[in-house]
DNA sequence: CGCTAACTTGACTTGCCTCAACTAACGTGG
DNA sequence: CCACGTTAGTTGAGGCAAGTCAAGTTAGCG
């Protein structure tokens, strides 16, 4: 099971700061990230706690395991993949983010990233600081309390994840999962380009390639949906979710 | 691999208030609950968030799947299991909570609990209001951010469980697991008694009971314990940690 | 346009599950 | 406190889902 080291680049440059830096007023996904539900004077308010905004390439890490924490990463666009070398060598990938996703969490009580965060596409993200954050949330209790449910529903996502049942159900629910996720950004539910390669699913989930590959092919044959390379079309979600349970 | 339901009781009583109503300042496990590394007068505003603290008895139900999410609880003493039955009727175990340690968490940001929580020990609970507990937060910025670590640290404990390799290994970092959260609780590192069964170890690890069993066998065939029923005493941890990796 | 990386497909192997039988431990009532 | 019934744990035999190895095909990037 010997896979070849993340192949990333460290992130050096902050590019086209004018176009990004925009406030969380005018962001896309401000509804599905912490300034969910406030006036436009607390939005900027909450906008304080963004040290930064930059702009990274495909295949540039946002951070890697073991550096110090420094920061949390709002997603604003492009898709991130977090993902740890184990003992063995191998690359365990341990999920993919979205805009409007926080990464990073994980880290805030050792002090260290437990996982490097890389591009899966080019991608915007806000740099925010924890003890910022902290100080504006014990301001703001509907900040205070965005944050915890972000935690606890990503508590409660692992915990639910935690009963893997066969590799079939195991792809059907990831693939539900995307589709869903999209679906919450506006994207179209049942057609989408996958960010993530098949070796990337099946670190996700535990399986070899070749088992993700077959899946997809079998899939597809029982018309359940339509895949070439990363194109992929859910012809019969119903079905998908029955298989996912 | 139909299973029985979880066989719990539902809790009615609240018993011996006067033995069980002392304050944070006197619990055994308060440095590793929230009120850690606070003064005495700031612990005595802690635990004014503490509504009630309950007694149970070993296989009462704490709360139970899709009830309505009323308490935060913190464990005094005894063991918890937190379990659900899926769509199949298999029931799933979420995971083993030790004095300390607060459950409920994943709860928060939907209103109902995820699974339910059965004791497996008799034991002793913190019944904690998380609109309460936010207030009190907002002013102490050490409660937040140690609401803030718990949750980042149950979080990156969720993420490195994603990939489980063999069972052994997986049995071996379990058993790793219990005696090092029991040494942090005081108790003796090599030797327990396993509150949990078989049968639970198996549904928490996704093995088969008779897996399991036949891997303490082999662990102690191997030298590295002594397992009798219930009782365990680790004889190798390195090897076991090894194994484990 | 060519080279490399990603993906697919097939053949074979294996670790864990299932089924089944047996033994030990537990707890409850006589 | 012992007898008995029930539940928990152990051990063995056989099967299958998914992994591994290998070869071939497609796609994507420079």
């Amino acid at each position: 099971m010997k896979q070849p080291e993340c192949s990333t680049q460290r992130c050096s440059t902050t590019v086209d700061i004018d176009r990004l830096y925009q406030i969380c007023s005018n962001c896309a996904v401000k509804d599905l990230c912490l300034p969910v539900g406030f006036s436009s004077s607390e939005i900027n308010y909450i906008d304080q706690i963004v040290k930064e905004r930059i702009s990274l390439k495909r295949k540039q890490a946002i951070y890697q395991t073991g550096e110090s924490f420094k920061y949390l990463y709002a997603i604003q666009s492009g898709v991130v993949k977090c993902c740890r070398v184990n003992y063995h060598g191998d690359e365990e990938i341990i999920g993919f983010f979205l805009p409007g996703e926080i990464i990073g969490l994980e880290a805030i009580h050792s002090g260290h990233y437990e996982n490097s965060a890389v591009c899966l596409e080019n991608a915007a993200l806000c740099a925010i600081e924890l003890t910022g954050l902290l100080e504006v949330a014990s301001r703001l209790p509907g900040l205070q309390r965005q944050l915890v449910n972000v935690m606890s529903q990503r508590l409660a996502v692992r915990e639910s994840q935690g009963q893997q049942r066969t590799a079939e159900q195991r792809v059907a629910a990831f693939l539900l999962s995307l589709s869903y996720r999209y679906h919450l950004r506006g994207s179209i539910a049942d057609e989408f380009i996958l960010p993530m390669s098949r070796q990337d699913i099946g670190q996700y989930l535990n399986l070899a390639t070749e088992t993700v590959s077959r899946i997809f092919t079998h899939f597809q044959q029982a018309g359940l949906l339509h895949a070439q390379g990363k194109k992929l079309k859910l012809l019969n979600i119903k079905s998908l979710e029955k298989l996912a349970l």
